[in-house]
Formats: C-alpha cells, sequence, structure tokens
RNA sequence: GGCCUCAUCGUCUAACGGUUAGGACGUCAGGUUUUCAUCCUGAUAAUCGGGGUUCGAUUCCCCGUGAGGUCACCA
C-alpha cells in the first residue's frame, strides 16, 4: 500500500473557523490518505481577500490538532510544493491563465460588472437562466488589441464547449453528465490578478500532485467547469469524491445562522473529541459490520473506505451525538476523563493547575487533587457533555435552601418521622466511623441499616436530601465522602432541626 | 425557473432481486438502584406514488412527486 503516492488536501477557506462538515472532509481525506501511506494537505484558499479574516488560519490548525488529524504538508510546516497560501500562487496561476488564452482554450472578458449585473437582471427577469452571453468570446483580435491597448481592465474566462456533454466521473455516484449548453463561461482569473477558486483549485492540485478530491456536494454544479479547466490545462485527471450535505433540523445546508457549526462551537459545549469525530463518522457513512457504531480512529483507520459513503444528505441530530458524548465519557477511566476535563476548563479558561490542587474560578474554589478525582468519578457517572462538570459541583461547596417536603417520599416510606429517625439513626454511626472513605461508609451504613431492619430507602433518602438539599444528586456515600466528616454531620443536623 | 443530486422508521442507517425489512438514537412502558443518571427488558415506527422488467422487487428501468444543492470578478 505504500509508494502509492496518494495525496489528498483539504482545501478551506479562511471565514473564521473549521466547519464540522470541513472535519468531517478532513477525516475522509486523513483515513484514505493513512491507509495508502500518502500526503495529506493543507492549502489556504484566500484568493478572496475580502473574506479572509483575521486568526482565521490558526482556528484551522487549532481545530485540525484537536481533532487528532495530522498535516503532512500545509502553510506552518511547509513542503516540496510550496507555498500552500493559494495566494501566493497567483503568479503560477496568472501564466496559466494566458497560457491557455495564447492556446486558445480561454478569453479576455472586457465586460464591465455593470454590463453582467444588467444581463443577470434581464435574463432572470424572464425567466431565463442567468448566464453570460459570450460576448466578448466573439471578439476579434483586433477588438482585443485595442481594449488592451486601451487598458480596459478585463476578466479572462474558459471556453466551455458549446454542444455534447461533459462526462464527469464520481467515485460514488459514477457518471454524471452535464449537457454542454447549460454551462457558462466561467471567470478564471479576476480584474484584481487573482485566479477564480475555479482556475486556482484545479491549478493547484495538479501542481501539488493530487490524485483524489473528496469534497462536499456542493461542488457537483460547478464540476463540468473543473473538468474543461482541467483538460484545457492538460493536467491529469483526479478523482473526484462529492460527499453528502450535513443539514439542520429543517433539512437545509448545515450553516451558522442556525445551530453551532465551527468545531470550536462543540470543543465549548464540552463535547469530547472521540464522539465528535465517531459522531460525523457515523452521520454518511457506516462500516462493515452494520450493527457496529462506536469507532476508535483506530479502526476507522482500518476499515474506513469511500464505497460505503452514503449519497443521501443527513440531518444533523444533537440528541445522537449526546449519546455518543456520554457514553464515551462513562467508558473512560477517571484518570482519563480528568485530563480530559482539565484540557476542556484550560481551554475555557477555567481552571488554574498547581501541584497538589486545581483552581476554578468561576465558582472561587480550589479543589485538592484527591478530591477533584472523586469529584471527577461522581459527574461521570450522569455527565452528558464537559460543560455539565463545574455546575455539578454546587452541591460539595453550599447546602442548598430546602423544604422539608422533600423529605417525604412515598416509594421510600418516608414520611416526617422517619425522616427524623434517619437523621437520629445517622448521626451515631458517622461520629463513630473512623476511616472516612466511601467504602467504609458505605459497608458500616448498609450493615447497621440492615441490623435495624430498615429499608435502604428509608435512612439513605433522608440521608440524601440532607446532604443536597436537592431533588436529584450524587449518591448519599458519594456526597458524604467528599463533604468529609464534619460537613456531613454539619448537614444532617441541620436536617435534624429543620424537621423538629 | 434551468441544471444537478438525492429519496427505507421522527433521525442516522443496514439489507450488493428472495429477510417476519435488521441495528442505533429518540420516544413510550416495565425492572434494578438511596434520587437523577446509568444499566436491563419490552414496545413504538419505514421501503414517496404510478407504471414497467422479473417466477419474485427496498433493490433494476421509466414517469411523476418531494427534498436539497447550484446558477457571483465567493469559495
Amino acid at each position: 500500500m505504500t509508494g502509492s503516492n496518494v495525496r489528498l488536501r483539504l482545501a478551506p477557506s479562511p471565514t473564521g473557523f473549521l466547519h464540522v462538515a470541513t472535519l468531517r472532509l478532513a477525516l475522509y481525506n486523513y483515513l484514505f490518505v493513512q491507509q495508502h501511506g500518502g500526503q495529506f494537505i493543507l492549502r489556504i484558499e484566500d484568493t478572496d481577500q475580502a473574506r479572509t479574516v483575521e486568526g482565521a488560519i490558526e482556528a484551522i490548525y487549532a481545530a485540525l490538532e484537536w481533532a487528532g488529524i495530522p498535516l503532512d504538508e500545509s502553510p506552518k510546516i511547509g513542503g516540496p510544493y510550496a507555498p500552500y497560501m493559494q495566494s501566493e500562487r497567483t503568479p503560477r496561476h496568472q501564466e496559466v491563465a494566458r497560457r491557455l488564452v495564447t492556446e486558445g482554450t480561454a478569453y479576455r472578458c472586457f465586460c464591465t460588472k455593470e454590463r453582467l449585473t444588467e444581463l443577470r437582471e434581464s435574463q432572470e427577469k424572464r425567466g431565463l437562466p442567468p448566464q453570460y452571453d459570450r460576448k466578448c468570446r466573439h471578439m476579434t483580435e483586433t477588438e482585443v488589441a485595442e481594449e488592451l491597448q486601451k487598458g480596459t481592465p478585463h476578466t479572462i474566462r474558459i471556453k466551455m464547449p458549446l454542444e455534447g456533454e461533459i462526462i464527469g466521473e464520481d467515485l460514488l455516484r459514477g457518471k454524471i453528465v452535464f449537457p454542454a449548453k447549460d454551462q457558462d463561461d466561467a471567470i478564471l482569473l479576476k480584474t484584481d490578478g487573482f485566479a477564480t477558486y475555479h482556475l486556482a483549485a484545479m491549478v493547484d492540485d495538479a501542481d501539488m500532485k493530487i490524485t483524489h478530491v473528496v469534497r462536499g456536494e456542493e461542488w457537483i454544479p460547478s464540476y463540468p467547469k473543473h473538468i474543461e479547466i482541467i483538460k484545457a490545462c492538460g493536467f491529469p485527471m483526479p478523482k473526484f469524491v462529492h460527499t453528502t450535505l450535513i443539514l439542520n433540523e429543517d433539512r437545509t445546508k448545515l450553516s451558522k445562522r442556525k445551530g453551532p457549526v465551527a468545531v470550536s462551537n462543540f470543543i465549548e459545549a464540552g463535547y469530547l473529541r472521540e464522539a465528535l469525530i465517531n459522531f460525523l463518522m457515523m452521520v454518511g457513512w457506516t462500516g462493515p459490520e452494520t450493527n457496529k457504531e462506536l469507532y476508535t480512529m483506530d479502526e476507522l483507520l482500518k476499515v474506513f473506505s469511500f464505497d460505503r459513503l452514503t449519497t443521501a444528505p443527513a440531518v444533523f441530530k444533537y440528541e445522537k451525538l449526546d449519546w455518543f458524548n456520554g457514553n464515551y465519557i462513562r467508558s473512560k477511566s477517571p484518570e482519563a476523563l480528568e485530563a480530559d476535563l482539565v484540557e476542556y476548563l484550560t481551554y475555557m479558561k477555567n481552571i488554574v493547575v498547581t501541584e497538589d490542587a486545581f483552581t476554578i474560578p468561576s465558582i472561587h474554589q480550589t479543589i485538592p487533587r484527591a478530591t477533584f478525582r472523586k469529584m471527577v468519578t461522581h459527574a461521570q457517572q450522569k455527565m452528558v457533555k464537559m460543560s455539565e462538570f463545574v455546575p455539578s459541583l454546587d452541591v460539595y461547596f453550599s447546602l442548598a435552601e430546602y423544604n422539608t417536603s422533600l423529605f417525604f417520599n412515598e416509594k421510600m416510606k418516608v414520611d416526617a418521622a422517619m425522616a427524623k429517625t434517619a437523621m437520629a439513626f445517622l448521626l451515631p454511626i458517622l461520629e463513630e466511623i473512623q476511616e472516612w472513605s466511601i467504602d467504609s461508609l458505605k459497608e458500616t451504613i448498609m450493615a447497621k441499616i440492615a441490623e435495624a431492619g430498615y429499608k435502604n430507602g428509608q435512612i439513605l433518602w433522608p440521608m440524601r436530601v440532607a446532604l443536597s438539599g436537592l431533588p436529584m444528586s450524587p449518591g448519599a456515600f458519594e456526597m458524604a465522602d467528599v463533604l468529609g466528616k464534619e460537613e456531613t454531620m454539619q448537614r444532617l443536623q441541620t436536617g435534624l432541626e429543620k424537621l423538629s
């Protein structure tokens, strides 16, 4: 599988963030490249200066790094086909565009933006598809020379075939046929001298020896342009894969306006990389084992293939993502989860790590490492997202103001008298406990409950309520363990007083 | 509107002509548990419509319909 010189690229434009759909594309690229011992390249498509955003490139690197997707060549690490910033490759694009004009497969267009806008509007008014009327395609050499002489700004357009069919070959979808009559003479080089995406991407792909172009389905309409550009340039034809779109719940293309789409949004929301990656992979792809849904990156590396990609657009469902996330949270070792939590809180700028403690600024608490670990373990059992961790800590630092009615629970067979009995029952037992650990707490109390002939709930429910003051909380033993003897006794005492 | 793509439970999907149309998420109902969550059990629900081809269509073909994408000197 090595030496096949498979080379794929991810070519985002620097719009400020990495879209999850782009991450999914990156995953496909990366997995395929790894399987074939090839190279994965990042090229930044920044030929539209108007759209370039400060810090956007850093955001792309950061997201890929977070996801654990390494690059072989990029603007940052360079490579044999540098530069990897598309705008820096402009001279080459211009050279190719001029060559095409000389060879007669492209032409100079002197039409003004105003004329084009007018043209489009009148076509739309008449219910016609907006298309350039190819006025300049028919200019004589002398007419062109005249305009050039005058210094009239111009673009360069590709000469698309006037009749016949343009046939594309998609690895996933097979043949795609486009009637030539529907095609427009796309602009290759803008008046500002920069190439459009169409020219730039094709030239760069060829120059960078890209073998497979994996891109979203939204590119299918411009596929025929790309085919003709590649042919005109005399470049080898790479293989194309047009993946499905990811949709909002309303079935429109996943967009920023309708919800979070940036990878960073998901990091902030407290999703684990394993979960996001696994989820993204299961939207539009299934493995060979059809009943398997949980995949590690290593497993994906073994079984991924383009031919199991789906062709129908897929809705992005948060419920499923959450399920993956909760699943991964629970399946981790406490050490691993703690590491993820620290990484997450660091990302959120909400943790200060010292040798023996963690400080969480948002709640003004410094927590010893051992205690922190316990809190992680308790939260692990119920957290869906890491963002729930810090709020879950409140119960350990303050006792909520609560009403004694919380104690009463029919199912637990706890009424006012029983609640009081439970407090009175627990206090002396706790007083005597020497080794304050979750295990000994549990062992001792459970033994005493059995000995006294109570139902577990009759004692433990009131205990849980007194320790948390909440209808829902971590377990009684878990809380007691973290709270320590003194605070535990105190809270039970408070409960007893409330009941009196 | 033109062109292109797509079409199985609410959602993600499996079934490369023959299955009681499978799994997962969600939802609902039970059970375990000191609450919640987890966990276990069960239930729920789908082949867009019409024609073909075939002994037999979710599967192949055609026509509808629907959804989406795209029609910039943006990518």
